[in-house]
DNA sequence: CCCCTTCTTTTGATTGATTCAAATGATGGC
DNA sequence: GCCATCATTTGAATCAATCAAAAGAAGGGG
């Protein structure tokens, strides 16, 4: 089914249908936050020859085509996700920078308006949490710290 | 006052005084969301030998140290401010990174906590307010699109 | 069904913030 | 004032991401 969204997709959005770019949007699919990097060595498996600059220009066309999302945690690399239109948040792991949705939060809309602008216009809330995943908790407890400063 | 009250903070953070601390110190007196690079021009004026690899050391010690706080707004060079222990937030300017505070946002604290967490140890949440600063949102006004696409 | 214009992809170089590492220099407790 | 320890300088390296030019496909018009 897959590939057959993909290209209808694509086509919704007015851009042409390539291998690789419908190679990225099922990447995507199987890698809901995934970076550039992860999601060209998805691309690859499927469509060997594709070069990483391809998966750059299609995450970047997606993204100005309203088709994907680009999230840019901290000093993480960047991850794309193709769930776009509803604005919900994310938790980041500040180990290894997984991500995951966090679909609403507690009092949601109250919160994302500033109470003083300072003459920005404001266009958008963003909400990151910050935290360890389960697997980076782990490693944590396993290796304790170096030894505390003062 | 300044310098005075900058080796004081470096003090009772148990870091050494030395010239290029105090100097970087004073920088983000003046300039209260600075980058790295910022900070080093300010610094320079001050004190031209100082490296930027020591306004990095700095920087980090800072943080470190719980004296500053990292910024890290998107694909933007990180910032800095000496603001630290509230936890207030900001908004980004998309066009010039240019950073303001925001003390508090309208109900503020039922909104930072998320309601699934995936198995996160959830530490902190950060909010970003996006938009375009006065002088970003003048230089869009007299600048008119290239021509839409489609 | 083919051509031609336009848009994509490839390749290889480049940028820019940040970090690493080794040698030199300064800080401050004794 | 000495000396071990910590900072700074210098110069190279990393890494994600972007730029640019040439070669290659997509798909609408004929």
């Amino acid at each position: 089914m897959s590939s057959t969204d993909a290209r209808a997709l694509l086509r919704e959005a007015s851009l042409r249908v390539t291998e690789p770019r419908v190679a990225v949007v099922e990447a995507l699919e199987g890698h809901p936050h995934g970076s550039a990097d992860e999601l060209y060595s998805a691309v690859a498996r499927v469509l060997p020859t594709t070069s990483k600059q391809a998966v750059y220009n299609v995450l970047h066309d997606l993204a100005d085509h309203g088709l994907a999302r680009r999230i840019e945690p901290g000093d993480h690399p960047a991850r794309y996700e193709l769930r776009v239109g509803d604005n919900h948040h994310h938790v980041v792991c500040r180990g290894c920078g997984v991500i995951a949705d966090v679909d609403c939060v507690v009092g949601h809309a109250p919160c994302l308006t500033p109470s003083v602008d300072h003459g920005f216009a404001v266009v958008e809330a963003e909400v990151v949490f910050w935290g360890l995943c389960q697997a980076c908790t782990r490693a944590r407890e396993a290796t304790p710290e170096p030894s505390p400063a003062i």
